[in-house]
DNA sequence: AGAACACATAGACGATCGTCAATGGATTTG
DNA sequence: CAAATCCATTGACGATCGTCTATGTGTTCT
């Protein structure tokens, strides 16, 4: 793998390193309708809403969530194209462990 | 998910969320033995040995890596059990975008 | 227009991080 | 035992992080 490709997936792994942030995209992608608003995600915390707030816009910056502003609120979705590029680089990983074989990493 | 896995999960996301670290990880992963040494890895990168010696620790210590020593020289493989709670972390995420169903997340 | 609501930004704080040069084991070889 | 090799640890430095309170920015409703 490149300089550049591992220094695009490592702010995504990141983005997901702090407990915080990984329950938030769990949340997220588990929610009913796919998308929430940053005051149900708080809810669920015991964090102040800015903190929440920032580390959404870490999240977004990362490539991990998308949002979208409806009336006062604002909507949060996991971006599945972004979980892809992970799962892919681990799954690459584990693939190749110790095979010999190295197809398109390292 | 609860907060006791999403600090166990995050840790390890942390240990891929520098870009050295993950270029490690990967170049490990890759190698033909399936484990190499420190001083092979640090050839691949412009940083200093100890710099090496010092992520290889947190990898190690994040369970995303094994060591063993052997004679002088210490080597490491990647733990593939460790990178499968990866990917089942982020294949869940992504198996329940919006559906609505929430398996066993959030 | 003005009040109320939902969220973002700004600034500050201690804590952690990534890197280095220098030093300290552990192991093999002369 | 002594020298050499490979790696880990220590202590330091600026930089970034996670969190807070206080303030700003849009949007809706009366």
């Amino acid at each position: 793998m490149t300089a550049a490709e591992a220094a695009d997936l490592a702010a995504a792994f990141k983005a997901l390193a702090d407990p915080v942030r990984l329950r938030i995209a769990s949340i997220v992608a588990c929610c009913p309708a796919g998308e929430v608003c940053m005051g149900e995600i708080a809810a669920e915390f015991s964090v102040s809403g800015p903190t929440i707030s920032h580390h959404l816009r870490k999240l977004r910056e990362a490539g991990v969530l998308s949002s979208e502003r409806r009336a006062t609120e604002v909507y949060y979705r996991v971006r599945s194209d972004r979980l892809d590029a992970l799962i892919g680089q681990l799954s690459a990983m584990k693939a190749m462990l110790g095979q010999g074989s190295c197809a398109t990493p390292a």
